[in-house]
DNA sequence: TTATTATATAAGCGGATAGTTATATATCGA
DNA sequence: TCGATATATAACTATCCGCTTATATAATAA
């Protein structure tokens, strides 16, 4: 594809977004999240840290447009924001990033992924 | 194209490239690399900072495996390592962001780019 | 209403990071 | 060899970042 084909980002705003994406557990978050939705207990879980600490990651996912939240009774679900302006960017980015679904389905099989949906 | 078809990198260090380029100068740097070879007194007047600045940043780049130093004659010549692991990615991210080249058209009007060759 | 669960926010701390200045190294040209 | 130029490195500093603890907010369930 043509360089000049592809909707160009402002370098000052790409490097933010490489920035945020540039941190392990947020990284992981979002190749997590391109192929589900996840609330805040559940990546509480996976990355076995504190629930102040993944709060923080996914705010600041949240605050560069990255993702989105909907409340689902006590549950807010995060989900990739499509509609973003660096969507094609991070989709670009996590095809050359491993598959995380076994994160996942660790969670199901401790019956912990359950409580969320 | 197939996320299984993809070299999969490792999530550990695509999060520290990332971190890399996730700063303006270095991120604006790898994208006048994907077209240029340049040398770190062309960058010094490019980012109008401190050599020891650029110094340092090319440092991080080249330890990372991104770029390779060529030394010629009193200059070091800076390009993009093709052989790296994460150039597929880098390539694909540079896509993304707008060309640089009017950089260092801005160099060779002020006669400050053929210094360097 | 009260207790419980899920999440957010604030404050503070320690480590990482990017810049500075000063100095060292290396090449070139006279 | 000596001076000039290009680059690297070291030490220092100020800022940023991610974590922790403590607390606030919000929804649910008894």
């Amino acid at each position: 594809m043509l360089e000049s084909s592809k909707a160009a980002i402002d370098l000052d705003r790409a490097a933010n977004v490489l920035k945020l994406l540039g941190d392990k557990t947020r990284l992981t978050m979002i190749k997590i999240l391109d192929n589900h939705d996840a609330c805040v207990c559940e990546f509480v879980e996976i990355f076995k840290t504190s629930q102040p600490a993944i709060s923080q990651h996914v705010r600041k996912l949240k605050d560069a447009g990255l993702v989105r939240e909907t409340r689902r009774g006590q549950w807010i679900i995060y989900s990739l924001n499509k509609d973003s302006e660096y969507f094609p960017l991070v989709k670009d980015l996590l095809l050359h990033l491993p598959n995380q679904d076994f994160r996942l389905k660790e969670l199901e099989e401790q019956g912990l992924r359950i409580s969320c949906e």
